[in-house]
Parts: C-alpha cells; structure tokens; sequence
DNA sequence: CACGGGATCGTCT
DNA sequence: GACGATCCCGTGT
C-alpha cells in the first residue's frame, strides 16, 4: 500500500518531546508529512514552520497557561495533532510538543508536494501544479484533506492517517531562513520574534520579504 | 505588484 | 459582539 522504502522512518515521540519549541521545529523542515484517508494516500516535504510557545508567547492561543476547551489540545502528550478554524474557513494544522501540560506547538505553514499530486490537485480543484497549491496552512491543510475532526489525533501511533516520516534528507542550519511570524500583531512585541522557518530558496514556500 | 475588502463561524469576553 | 496563527479576487498603478 503505501510508497515506502528502508530509509523512510516514521518520527516518534521522542522526536516532538523536547523542551525547545523553536529547535524542533527547524528539525521538521525537510521533513515528510503523509496523509492517509480511506486509502486516499499523499504526502509533501515539509518548507515552513512556525513555533508557538505557551506561556510566555502572546501570538500562542495558550498564552499566559490559557486553559479552554479549544486550548486543551495543546496541553497533551507530545506528537499530538492541534488542528483549528481559522477565520471560519481555514482548518490549520499544528504538531503539539514539549512534555504534557506545556502548551508548545508548531504550525505547519507550506509543503512542497511529492506522493499523489494529483489527488491533493483535485482537493484543491487546481488543474495545474503550481505553488499556491500548499503554501500556506490554510490551503495547506485542504490539499492534504486535513480538516478540525483531525484534532487530538497521537501522530506517532501507527494507527493514526497523519503521520511524519523523515527520508534522510538534513536542512542545515544555513540553509534555514527564519523571519517574524505574520498575522499575529496582536502579540506586541511577541510579533518581532523571529519564529517562522522556511527552507532558503525553495519555490514550495510563501516568497519571502 | 500593492492594497483592500469579503467570506464565514468558532472562540472568548 | 468582536475578532482571528488566511485566502482569493478585484481594483488601481
């Protein structure tokens, strides 16, 4: 079934269970996020992330420990998926990280599609390949068929249909573009930090400024 | 290419 | 009742 070869090792817990949001979340560039519907196969190596870090990050929905019923996703177990509406229309899809009880996260900004493009082309009612195809989470997330019933899943059970797979490939440190994070002015001077990371260059990601 | 507005609804105050 | 971790399309240049 799925297109699998000896070096593709799926990314477990310990992978998602550190204390440093910003780290790992440059340790996601480069690599693969799969879905898995009914059958319904795909994936697209990861171009841009962004961190979120409760408490002390006020661009993070659980800023200042916020606890809701919303928020409560980002307190689970690390490798948990945190999946929202955005603006009514956006389903984002986030990682959570860091020991349970810690609400860290990182959003999943852009990938740069590799198994069963034309699947995530029909998703998107594209008729050809182009960027705009998955840079930026909202579009991100309907090519891949990710929607806010997703939310809570454990991505490292061998259960779930979202999971993460590393395929050898290393983004270097100097090959990592890190700039503020965009939509967020309301977090003052949290907005300034420098948490949004794209690989240097690559056309999969929303062009940079 | 830059901007501006509308879509659309869950979440929090 | 206001607003948002976005996107797309229209207008003007």
């Amino acid at each position: 079934m799925n297109t699998k070869s000896f070096n593709n090792q799926r990314l477990n817990r310990s992978f998602f269970s550190g204390e440093d949001v910003v780290a790992i979340s440059k340790a996601l560039l480069g690599k693969y996020l799969v879905t898995n519907f009914e059958d319904q196969y795909c994936s697209g190596k990861i171009v841009e992330t962004e961190a979120y870090r409760g408490p002390d990050d006020k661009a993070c929905h659980a800023y200042n420990n916020l606890r809701t019923k919303r928020t409560e996703t980002m307190y689970q177990q690390a490798g948990t998926s945190y999946v929202y509406l955005c603006y009514g229309i956006h389903h984002l899809f986030n990682i959570v990280t860091a020991k349970e009880n810690m609400a860290h996260a990182i959003l999943i900004r852009a990938i740069e599609p590799v198994e069963n493009v034309e699947l995530m082309l029909e998703r998107r009612q594209f008729k050809a390949l182009k960027s705009q195809l998955t840079a930026g989470p909202g579009v991100m997330s309907k090519a891949l068929g990710i929607n806010k019933n997703h939310n809570g899943l454990d991505l490292c059970s061998l259960q779930s249909p979202i999971w993460l797979e590393s395929r050898g490939l290393d983004i270097k440190e100097s090959e990592i573009l890190s700039t503020p994070r965009v939509g967020v002015a309301y977090a003052k001077e949290c907005a300034l930090w420098p948490w949004r990371f794209r690989i240097k260059g690559n056309k999969w990601t929303s062009p940079a400024k």
